[in-house]
DNA sequence: AATATTTTTTAGATTAACCTAAAAATTTAA
DNA sequence: TTAAATTTTTAGGTTAATCTAAAAAATATT
């Protein structure tokens, strides 16, 4: 069936929500990330229901049909190997690729997707870490730990981030913290729970517990 | 301003064809391009005339204004630029392009368009030998003939097709007619104005008059 | 439990891009 | 040079995706 560039955003941020919470989505929560008023997600939920690609009930929020999650994966799939090629064959940085791959994820051809995944090497992470689901839709569960949930003296590797706005992702490069990073957690300060950590051996530097929230890390040590 | 995909398409193919004439192009010719009808365009035009991309007073035709030429070639460049990245990089057959290239057209990042370009080692034509403009739009001249209009005993170098068919390509292929072949023309037929040309030397094929013409060559001797 | 607040939906409009049918202008032909 | 044929435009509608304002339902608070 055909399917809208909007349409594929809203299963998109639907699927994004998803990922978060075991609930129904609300209204508004879809409202906020789609940047529309509740009023046009109402009139948008009764059409995705009807093309059998969300379970609608109204007052009872939403949530993706087997059609409807599988639609969404491939537009994640297509989005973050676009981000792969941007930053390894592009030469762009992890922090400008984001709204040129909102654009490539509509791209529509099967065939081409899975070559782009061929040439990549078959990636399983895109430049932020976040898992790309392979050509079946499956995502490769990667359990990482947040960075502010880890404990004093341990050593730890940076393996995403759970947030991909630029602002971020340039303090983190400021900070030169880069996928890959070793991270030895010197000291958890009591007073506002930001950590001192050295980076690949260096000096340790200040964090804060906002940044190290959004840091996804894999214990080693 | 903010230009729509539409727009964008419109704009493409009055340039395409403008290309063939220096008149004013016809409501009707847009239309059968635009596979839409004669009023659709007569709305459109005015449009695209009050946003300053067209020249246009009813009944009269339409022509692009200098603002209206410079994208129209920055689409021109980028699809061209995506179909060089199908062929080399995916592996697509050069008949296998087009659609995809006809989306990727419309991706917006002058800074990706122009890696891209880079990464491609700055291509002068495309897989079917059509020029690619330069960054600031300058398309290459490439003065090249039709094999229909070339006289027989000369040697020529296939250079180019006027046509992206998929099934016009896939003939080409089938008679082994790739870019870059010499053709020998060994004899052209006064009854249909068919031709038997030698492809890099090899046994003598016969190729109709209506084939000969889609044919861009450079005369070598 | 009744009321207040918040969330969600409905009702009615708007815009872009398209359509059909009819009218007007242009071009072709007798 | 008028009439016929063709092309183009206008007029009036449709659909997708949005909006605002008001109504309805759900949730929270006293």
């Amino acid at each position: 069936m055909a399917i809208s560039f909007t349409e594929e955003n809203y299963l998109k941020v639907i699927h994004r929500l998803s990922e978060a919470t075991s609930e129904d989505i609300s209204t508004n929560a879809v409202a906020e990330l789609m940047q529309t008023k509740a009023a046009s997600v109402t009139d948008m939920l009764r059409k995705l229901a009807e093309k059998g690609w969300v379970n609608y009930q109204k007052y009872q929020g939403v949530r993706l049909s087997p059609a409807g999650e599988k639609i969404a994966l491939s537009i994640v799939r297509k989005h973050r190997l676009w981000e792969v090629f941007l930053v390894d064959k592009m030469g762009f940085n992890w922090d400008e690729v984001h709204e040129i791959a909102e654009q490539l994820e509509h791209i529509e051809s099967d065939d081409l997707v899975n070559k782009l995944d061929e040439y990549l090497g078959f990636p399983k992470t895109d430049p932020h870490g976040d898992p790309i689901p392979n050509k079946e839709g499956v995502l490769p569960e990667l359990a990482y730990s947040h960075l502010s949930e880890i404990k004093a003296n341990k050593t730890c590797k940076l393996m995403g981030v759970a947030q991909d706005s630029a602002v971020f992702l340039q303090l983190l490069t400021k900070l030169h913290l880069s996928l890959g990073a070793k991270l030895d957690i010197k000291e958890i300060n009591e007073f506002d729970r930001s950590i001192f950590v050295s980076i690949n051996d260096a000096e340790p530097i200040f964090i804060s517990h906002e940044v190290a929230k959004n840091i996804l890390v894999k214990i080693l040590a």
